[in-house]
DNA sequence: GTCATACTTCAGATTTTTTTGAACAATGAC
DNA sequence: GTCATTGTTCAAAAAAATCTGAAGTATGAC
């Protein structure tokens, strides 16, 4: 019955030894699934349904407590959200110590990640539709597969031209 | 520098033993990155390349024989694609030989695909959602916190109210 | 300037996904 | 009805993604 794929159909997991209520279990739940269409790994996830359910900015080492995740998954999560705009840090005065906070609009923080995969491939593709459609062109296909291949090439196009506008870019 | 996930920083790949023009390998490739964005196989990606680049529908073993893949590979990316509703066959009189070629529209294709993922994910969240907001309101959390749970639960509600209009469901 | 704190790095271990292929099942041409 | 043809299944192998943790680096409190 397995599909060949899609996230959809995914064996159990190894429960993580961590320390949370089952409502902030159940939350986690809900951003690893979405995570997981967009192919952003369970520790990022984790870490951002952390902090989306607290009260309070997070520092480093709770954020590894409580999701019982090892040094480098909570530093290379971080990293991605912060990297994406997902989350916020503020500091105490008087202490190096980081804590973090998702930032306010979550339909931004989606838009950000969204941008930051299809965008790079949009950019890589258009030079190599181009050359598909020369080739097939030169090649004789029939004009079905040509009028696909020009289709194909007007989406790529309008979808870059879009992509700007769809918000702000990375700056501003 | 890896970031810890999105599947834009990938390894190089085994090359398949593949027998196709380039400009079909770049057709490949360009399928292969989007697909990996929804987090679709390689191999159902390269299937849907090489069909929808042909001037002819193609038969199970010629699919196989040109992309170098093994029988159960072709037979599990032909049901996915079927199943999503990206291919259609046609049979020859005289044959039991089903040969394959894309939906006539892509972007049905495309939405029947995100439906299929984003859907049951949604329809599982739904109960779980409302449970969170409710213990989290139980257990005295910041009028910040529930502010955000309970956008989560309507942007819940709202997306399964408007998947339905998105286009008609499987059928019809 | 010193150095403990706070994080980062990355090679290897682990987990998960994808592919393979040999055994099996279904079907329609005859 | 028979059986070669056509395709499916699924356990095991391979590949890819993710995670870990020990070693390393950077920084700001003092």
């Amino acid at each position: 019955m397995t599909p060949p794929s899609s996230k959809s159909a995914r064996r159990p997991r190894r429960p993580r030894p961590a320390d949370l209520k089952p409502h902030e279990v159940e939350l986690a739940q809900f951003f690893v699934r979405m995570a997981g269409i967009l192919g952003v790994p369970r520790s990022v996830a984790e870490i951002y349904a952390l902090l989306y359910g607290s009260s309070q900015p997070l520092d480093f080492d709770r954020i590894q407590a409580r999701l019982g995740m090892s040094k480098g998954s909570v530093s290379q999560g971080l990293r991605f959200l912060r990297d994406h705009g997902m989350i916020l840090s503020v500091r105490a005065a008087g202490s190096r110590r980081e804590r973090w906070q998702p930032t306010p609009s979550l339909a931004t923080s989606l838009v950000n990640l969204l941008r930051s995969q299809v965008l790079p491939a949009l950019e890589q593709s258009t030079p190599a539709l181009r050359r598909v459609l020369e080739a097939a062109t030169a090649d004789g296909a029939s004009p079905e597969v040509l009028d696909r291949l020009g289709r194909l090439n007007r989406w790529n196009g309008r979808a870059l031209e879009l992509a700007p506008l769809l918000l702000p870019p990375p700056e501003a």
